[in-house]
DNA sequence: TAGATGACTAATA
DNA sequence: CTATTAGCCATCT
């Protein structure tokens, strides 16, 4: 039951894997800087598709990629909303309310 | 091939 | 501040 099929050369998604598995702890990034980094700013959706068929948040800490405005994902991508934003803040993440301190997280892949 | 979907984002009201 | 609209584009049906 592969979900990648018409990938063409699956090299997005696994750019997307990599990128965010090389996103330090205690910091956080956008769907938009990752779709930027792979040379397709306007392809934010796809890094949630991706992310999304990944399915493997041991691998690919995919908690650590949130909306532009700091934001986490919806609760039923995680399984709780609060699983989430558990496990950022186990890693030294802060929050506004209900948003991430992107000032502080943000990170940008140089 | 065409239409619908979505873990996005920015602009507008 | 929140809610809605529109644009985006790979993938799905």
């Amino acid at each position: 039951m592969e979900i990648k099929k018409r990938t063409n050369e699956n090299n997005f998604f696994e750019q997307v894997y990599e990128v965010v598995k090389l996103i330090p702890c205690g910091k956080v990034t956008t769907y938009g800087e990752i779709a930027k980094f792979l040379s397709r700013p306007k392809c934010a959706r796809q890094v949630g598709w991706a992310l999304h068929n990944n399915q493997s948040p041991i691998v690919v800490p995919c908690h650590r990629v949130v909306f532009a405005d700091g934001s986490l994902s919806p609760a039923f991508a995680f399984g709780g909303e609060n699983k989430q934003r558990q496990l950022l803040a186990c890693e030294g993440v802060t929050f506004n309310e209900n948003k991430v301190n992107m000032d502080k997280h943000f990170y940008r892949f140089v």
